[in-house]
RNA sequence: GCGGACGUGGCGGAACUGGUAGACGCACCGGCUUUAGGUGCCGGCGCCGAGAGGCGUGGGGGUUCGAGUCCCUCCGUCCGCACCA
């Protein structure tokens, strides 16, 4: 569960072979040096010389926090009936590294929500786990009971050698371990988990082997599994099953289904692999390579001619053969054999293309719609010297023609000769131009094609898929074809042997290819919240798109299926509902084996009877029961954007299988995948980081604030170290803002106080709304960027804040990054005299703040910046007064009449609004009042935007309000500041007073 | 190839339902504090241009009074394409 695909598995389960096969030009670097405990924080304490507000250091501090949170057993969360709660969970880690930057990001913002829905009032539930099933873990000890060097080389590489790495030759090492290590670096970062209800998975675990169990059972109840068999991607010499990570080449090839033509001849009979099989009806001849040798072998009682290769291919297929000798390609050419899905003998011609040793080494001739087909047949036919050499009747050579039988649209239905001559193709030889007609008429007549009305088997007039589908079945019923898997391309496992493919008999699936099932799913996932909402396209899609799941192996670690003990359930298969677990993982974790029966989990998640468990009394199993009831649904799941499209989608599909609707997932949230300063992180390239070596380094606050700065949304979030650099001092300086000023301040009022204390709301309202909606990075910046701007701001207004203004800032702030960065929040909470842990103080909220109470400050900081930009302009060093003209009433009053008569885009039509300003103004304004409003409406009105008529409704009191700003104008610009009405300027102001409009007076500098 | 997401300054990234693009942070440049700094405070900072002004959200086209935002197309990046965690 949760891969990372540049993680430990690079170096650890996949060996640094395939690390550096990945990125071949980077130098391995070794990143224990970055880790010197203690390095960076030998400055902290002192800035300036004045200690810190903690006077310890930072990893004693959070040290400390840690300690108190464990001793109040703050989160240890218990039913609380009555209580809301809220339960967060992240897909259990697999264990065969230490948690990194990558489980970070995704991890703190499961982490963050729980202490954010914690502030919000809820009961939480946030819990733990660690995933070992599978064959990671398994084939990694193997590899370390082997010796095998990467694989000791990359335990080195994270610290592990001596007697820890030879006891990793065990995979309970591992469970032990790692698990232990993954805690107490997550522990370190703070996060607010129940550790009591932790676990790991697999038969090591026999409560949890035995809840797995259960859900199969149910599950097969329900008849949601179904048998069949399945074709993977087989290495023949290890005798296993080879995923992509065990491949040293060949990556992401996989089994191809073919249909496999069978031609009858007298005693035995050829056979013929092919894609397209809807083309049988064109068939005119066979192609084999002259110059290559075949086998003979009795396949499932018949006698095939086929590859040398293939007999093997076809055992593991699934298919009785024994192998009956050889037979040299040359002797089968002339000969005739009866064709599959047409009525016709065909004569076997050899073809250079043809290769013995690839597919079955037979191909069935299509000229008309096979590029090579043709050229191959008319290299036969131009040549009477070929013919003559390999015995053949040129005569009858030259009669073949191509047969039409699909109508591909501007290519006819004859395509392959004309594509060949306007391709310029030589001969079949001319490999480059042959590949790419073949391409492009494959897809062509594939998406266009439509069959021809003589074709046979009921396919006239279907579309190629259709068709091909349709024969393909046809042939297989008849006895005249079978299915055959080939890969898509070669592939080599790590045991240096080319992958076959083998068809696994008895394979037990879940059927998610189900209509009903996905429907009910569907029904799921419309009534859940997907943190971000873009994500829904991709999970809906994806509903659709899944098939049958294979859910057992022959291999690894795990839960056996109950019913068919060969098999053991596999990784995404035993992670789907174990969110269920979690909520009395603390009452059955340690309950012995004897009581872990299908009874007791009947009881505790299904319809079972609380009385009917063996060995637990009936009370017991019924309070467990109701913490179940009481937890359960999880309402988040956070992960990664890669498990939409298989674990995240089969938990839905697994919950609507087992549980009723109300028990059916609320929530999830997906993010994108960590880069470290842009780049992908990798061991290889040398920017992989663990928890621990980040905590060592910056502080568990510091990288989590910068963890949290790195992104949001789907897109990939960015780990930027410059940031991180600065995060722990950024953070240090607000802790000693907190305690220089804690519990000081005035009492008296100023005229700025409404406006901070408005900006203070807002900024609450917006960081809770922010929260909400999962954008911790929104929050964080506004609380702690943008906030602080404002305070400054009244700082400069108002000289001293009011007290309990000043409070409610510290308070806002320290409360609201209390999710982000706890440790540093519980110390300044202190400081603040705040009651018990800010991890349980409310979260901060507020009102938007009302545009009346914004304009009187906007007016004011507009003022004082156009005084700046004149005192520029002007090269007005240091004035000697200025004065500030207000608009008088009636322009207020002109403006008034503009905002009624706007269109909701904001324009006014001049010819209306002239006429109602010439009969509602003063008769002494009115000349003054058509230039002033001509100059509204065509210059103000398309720089103020289209909602500005609001700002206008209602008029402000402006003398008031830059009556009260004058002595900080004054003190700014270090000079007198009057304020007056227009009206009553006189001198070189009366020229200015003109240009004063409302919430825009008029400067007169002198 | 298919499905989903995305592409904005030197960099990370803002911009809610189309409405003055570049908030905020980093880097950088000034100024002031400072014995000196690694700290703090104030100011500047998309591009071209002396200026007025012009140009700017991957390229091209379209819808609209108005497009980063909607539509089409091309280019590029990320995730997934399965039995693997």
């Amino acid at each position: 569960m949760q891969p990372q695909r540049v993680d430990i598995l690079d170096a650890v389960a996949d060996g640094a072979s395939l690390a550096r096969k990945r990125y071949p030009c980077r130098p391995e670097a070794n990143h224990n040096s970055a880790r010197k405990p203690g390095f960076y924080f030998t400055c902290w304490p002192f800035y300036n010389g004045a200690p810190t507000a903690a006077a310890v250091s930072v990893p004693e501090r959070e040290a400390k926090w840690q300690q108190r949170w464990d001793a109040a057993r703050l989160f240890e969360a218990e039913p609380d009936p009555g209580h809301e709660k809220y339960f967060v969970t992240f897909p259990y880690p697999y264990v065969n590294g230490y948690p990194h930057l990558g489980h970070g990001f995704t991890l703190l913002r499961a982490e963050m929500m729980a202490r954010y829905q914690r502030m919000r009032g809820r009961n939480v539930l946030w819990p733990f786990a660690f995933h070992c099933t599978g064959t990671p873990i398994a084939a990694a000890a193997q590899r370390v009971a082997e010796r095998e060097p990467g694989q000791l080389r990359a335990l080195e590489q994270m610290g592990i050698t001596g007697a820890l790495a030879e006891s990793l030759a065990e995979p309970q090492a591992w469970f032990e371990h790692f698990p232990e290590r993954f805690q107490q670096d997550l522990q370190s970062l703070g996060l607010a988990v129940d550790w009591r209800r932790s676990f790991i998975t697999t038969d090591q675990n026999p409560a949890y082997d035995a809840f797995i169990r259960w859900q199969f059972n149910r599950l097969r109840e329900g008849d949601y599994l179904r048998k069949g068999s399945f074709p993977v991607v087989w290495c023949p010499e290890r005798e296993t099953v080879v995923g992509d990570h065990d491949r040293i080449s060949g990556e992401g090839e996989t089994p191809q289904e073919y249909c496999l033509l069978k031609f009858r001849g007298d005693a035995s009979m050829l056979v013929a692999a092919t894609l397209r099989p809807e083309t049988v009806f064109g068939q005119t001849n066979l192609w084999v390579d002259g110059s290559g040798t075949y086998a003979r072998a009795r396949v499932d009682g018949e006698e095939w001619i086929c590859s040398q290769q293939m007999p093997a291919k076809l055992r593991l297929q699934g298919h009785e053969v024994e192998e009956l000798g050889t037979i040299a390609g040359r002797e089968l050419i002339g000969q005739r054999f009866a064709a599959p899905g047409v009525d016709r003998e065909l004569m076997v011609l050899p073809a250079d293309f043809c290769d013995a040793a690839i597919g079955s080494g037979i191909v069935t001739s299509v000229p008309s719609d096979a590029p090579d087909d043709w050229q191959g047949l008319a290299d036969l036919q131009d040549s009477a010297a070929l013919c003559e050499q390999w015995g053949l009747n040129h005569k009858y050579i030259k009669e073949i023609e191509p047969l039409a039988i699909i109508d591909s649209g501007e290519f006819g239905t004859v395509p392959a000769p004309a594509l060949c001559q306007q391709m310029g193709v030589r001969d079949q030889h001319d490999r480059t131009r042959l590949e790419k007609a073949k391409q492009q008429l494959y897809l062509h007549s594939f998406q266009h094609g439509t069959m021809l009305d003589s074709v046979g088997m009921g396919c006239a007039g279907l579309p190629v898929d259709a068709a091909r589908e349709k024969v393909c079945a046809a042939l297989i019923a008849s006895g005249d074809a079978a299915r055959y898997y080939e890969l898509t391309g070669p592939a080599r496992s790590r045991w240096l042997t080319d992958c076959t493919v083998k068809i696994v008999e008895d394979q037990w699936f879940l059927k998610y290819d189900d209509e009903t099932w996905t429907a009910r799913t569907r029904e799921a996932l419309g009534a859940m919240t997907l943190f971000p909402r873009k994500a829904r396209a991709q999970f809906e899609h994806v509903l659709g798109w899944l098939r049958d799941w294979a859910c057992a192996r022959e291999q690894g670690l795990g839960t056996r299926l109950p019913w068919d003990e060969k098999w053991v359930i596999e990784s995404l298969s035993d992670s789907t509902i174990y969110m269920a677990y979690y909520t009395v993982a603390h009452h059955v974790n340690s309950l012995p084996a004897a009581k872990l029966g299908e009874e007791l989990f009947e009881a505790l998640f299904g319809d079972g009877d609380p009385n009917a468990v063996p060995g637990i009394n009936a009370k017991q199993v019924a309070e467990w029961r109701a913490e179940f009831e009481y937890w359960y649904p999880y309402d988040l799941r956070v992960s990664g954007k890669d498990l939409i499209q298989n674990h995240l989608s089969f938990s839905l599909f697994n919950h609507t299988a087992v549980f009723s609707r109300e028990k059916w997932p609320r929530g999830f949230a997906v993010n994108g995948w960590v880069l470290v300063d842009g780049e992908k992180m990798s061991k290889s390239r040398g920017n992989f980081y663990t928890i621990r070596q980040l905590i060592d380094r910056y502080g568990a606050d510091a990288t989590r604030l910068t963890l949290c700065n790195s992104g949001e949304g789907l897109d990939d979030p960015n780990w930027e170290a410059s940031f991180a650099d600065t995060a722990g001092r950024k953070l240090e300086r607000w802790l000693r803002f907190v305690a220089a000023n804690a519990g000081s301040g005035r009492d008296e009022l100023h005229p700025s106080d409404d406006w901070f204390a408005a900006m203070l709301s807002q900024a609450a309202h917006d960081a809770r709304c922010a929260c909400d909606r999962m954008r911790f990075r929104t929050a964080m910046r506004r609380l702690f960027f943008e906030l602080p701007r404002h305070y400054r701001w009244y700082l400069r207004r108002c000289g001293t804040p009011r007290r309990d203004l000043l409070h409610d800032y510290l308070s806002t702030v320290t409360r609201g990054l209390a999710p982000i960065v706890p440790h540093l929040s519980e110390e300044a909470w202190g400081l603040l005299g705040g009651d018990g842990f800010a991890s349980e103080a409310s979260y901060p909220d507020g009102e938007p703040a009302p545009a009346t109470l914004l304009r009187g400050e906007a007016l004011v900081q507009r003022t004082h910046a156009d005084i700046e930009a004149i005192l520029k302009v002007a090269r007005i060093e240091s004035p000697q007064a200025i004065t500030l003209l207000v608009a008088p009433d009636w322009k207020w009053q002109a403006v008034g009449l503009a905002a009624g008569l706007a269109d909701e885009r904001g324009r006014v039509d001049m010819q209306p609004l002239m006429k109602a300003a010439m009969a509602a103004l003063p008769a002494a304004a009115r000349k003054e009042a058509a230039a002033f409003l001509k100059r509204w409406v065509m210059q103000e009105i398309p720089a103020l935007g289209p909602g500005w008529a609001a700002r206008y409704a209602e008029q402000l009191d402006e003398e008031v309000v830059l009556e009260q700003a004058s002595n900080f104008l004054a003190a700014t610009f270090g000079c007198e500041v009057a304020v007056a009405p227009a009206g009553d300027a006189t001198g070189g102001a009366a020229g200015k007073a003109r240009q004063a409009a409302p919430l825009r007076p008029a400067i007169f500098v002198k």
